[in-house]
DNA sequence: TCTCATTTGTTAAACGTTTTCTTAGCGAGT
DNA sequence: ACTCGCTAAGAAAACGTTTAACAAATGAGA
């Protein structure tokens, strides 16, 4: 509608009949301005259709209300819902989020992480990538911006994560099957160099441990995480002349290559095989029998990680000292039965 | 590392003996710079681990490098992948995406374009809201900044738009039909108020009309765009005395519950009727014969979207008068046939 | 009436860049 | 020797805010 680039607050303050100092304490609601002169300042603003100039505004003030969200894989469904969860809450807290998409390439990572450093965000929230990492995160852990860490922790650094606690997550799985008299389970899971791989796989030992029964080491199959290498893996646990009566799959993707296997293999849930997974899948419901998950509280981790990190930008701010580092918060999962997991029928 | 708040352009320019003009060209490439300072200045911008500020860059020269991207429903499987790749392709052009999320709310919708304005993005690419379109999107057209529609079009708006040629997507379901066989077909859409369902459904029926085979109206589902409508949608179809022997799902969700309904009916694919959808599904796999669909261009469609907005963007830092508006660019989708058609068997 | 507080508004100085304009330096042509 | 170009470097003026410091105005207490 209206020519030329857009308004200033001078000339809002021109119209308003005031100095731009007057319009901006009132536009921000601080210091002392009297009733009448706010009214004209608002009304000049509306007239105008003035919206602050936000890279002014950074500059001046420091602060740039820019969160940088740089995500290792965003065709992860559960990354996508941590995406949209932090987004919700970023903009319901006043924050505009910066998008990065790492594609588990360390080097995208680091040259987001240097975008993000120039562009002065007030915070980063980083799924790392599962390569190593950069001096650029490990950087985080100082002075640029405060950094946090979701989903995946690593071990060296010093820097607030938010993560599932994956113990707890195994031995849920654990404790379910056990409770439906399964003893000769499968695995599929990750390489084990992966802290969360290890994680699930250790509490769902200690699970079966605790209730005495220790799992057959040659059932668990220990790849990486892509949806081929679930199906391979299940294939070779379904070969086996005495077949697993239950499956715990570690991951989305294995999952999906655990349910095609037994498709192929015309092996019916749960009757003959109780399948347990990982996380709410997008098709969930699609499959016959309901799957029975654990889930990650996606949802809790996203508000955590949020309030965590504005908590620490605010902490920046007033000049507190790290006092109480190196907090890692971990939220427990949930076991949601459905249909995939029954009791063991016969003891061949 | 380095304690105190990051070294400005200042430091750089006194730690390499020259003043702060030389290193902005030196690091900007632009202006004559001997070849020894080059260096003096590179290593002191090197040694302080030099971050340019971007706020005070782009007060300076307008250009903040940022693309907002405004989405519509960030759960749709469909734009997510849209929105990877427009994060790719714009990351790669030295561009950083602010997310949006407006979860098909207008107010949210509004506010988020609201903040876009402040922040001073380059251009917004926007994926709008079902329910009318905001003053504010309006106003896009005009001065603030470029942008433009993706998926969605809006009938009134003089706003470049990229979406699927959904009257071509329709007719392909139809042709694919027609060649198997099916003369009685099933159709579960969205509103037919909106447009792309409506091109859809337009294109589908044409396909067959061309064929000269004209479409039962009652075997036409109109309802809204959720899993539940397709599932009590596709109940409706399936429980007809005579019901069709194919079904044509216009997207995602509607998908979903027709799949759901077909597998409590236990009905066999295809073999008692034949299924196609739209979209390839992140569990495409899974489902036994694997799904016929017609895929919209996502990548095609993203790189247009991206290269049309930065020429734009270009054009209008150059001044150019708006000439050739109204430009709706519609990309072409493709069958890609899987397990889910079959040739009719028997004509009951 | 004169001071002194207290309020309300304005002036002007940053913030960290880019960029225009100026100047210094210098070799070449007369 | 003097001017004329030419190049490389620097000085300084923006860009649009916020905010500290300050001025003006008002009212109260003496």
């Amino acid at each position: 509608m209206s020519a030329g680039p857009l308004p200033t607050i001078h000339e809002v303050a021109r119209l308003a009949g005031v100095s731009v100092a007057t319009v901006s304490k009132t536009l921000n609601r601080s210091g002392k301005v009297s009733e009448v002169l706010q009214e004209r300042v608002n009304a000049a603003a509306q007239k105008l259709g003035y919206a602050p100039h936000a890279s002014a505004r950074s500059l001046r003030s420091g602060a740039t209300r820019i969160l940088g969200l740089l995500v290792a894989d965003l065709t992860n469904p559960y990354f996508l819902r941590l995406v949209e969860n932090i987004e919700r809450l970023s903009s319901a807290a006043g924050y505009s989020v910066i998008l990065c998409n790492s594609a588990e390439d360390p080097e995208r990572e680091e040259r987001h992480l240097a975008m993000l450093l120039s562009q002065r965000a007030d915070g980063a929230i980083v799924i790392p990538t599962r390569r190593g990492w950069s001096g650029r995160l490990a950087a985080l852990s100082s002075l640029p911006m405060p950094g946090i860490l979701v989903d995946r922790r690593i071990e060296g650094l010093d820097l607030d994560s938010v993560t599932t606690d994956n113990l707890t997550l195994g031995r849920l799985a654990a404790e379910h099957l056990d409770d439906l008299g399964h003893r000769r389970v499968g695995v599929i899971m990750g390489s084990p160099e992966h802290q969360i791989a290890r994680h699930r796989l250790d509490g769902f030992r200690t699970g079966f441990a605790e209730r005495g029964v220790t799992l057959d080491e040659r059932l668990i199959e220990k790849n990486n995480f892509s949806e081929m290498a679930g199906h391979a893996a299940a294939l070779r646990l379904l070969s086996r002349s005495t077949r697993p009566t239950a499956i715990f799959a570690t991951n989305n993707h294995l999952a999906l290559g655990l349910l095609r296997a037994v498709g192929e293999r015309g092996l019916s849930i749960p009757d003959e095989l109780s399948v347990i997974a990982v996380d709410e899948l997008p098709w969930a419901g699609l499959v016959r029998p309901g799957m029975t998950v654990v889930t990650q509280p996606s949802e809790a981790i996203a508000e955590t990680t949020v309030s965590t990190l504005l908590r620490r930008i605010s902490e920046g701010r007033s000049g507190m000292d790290e006092d109480d580092n190196e907090r890692s918060i971990q939220l427990p999962p949930a076991l949601v039965v459905r249909g995939s997991t029954a009791a063991i029928r016969k003891q061949p």
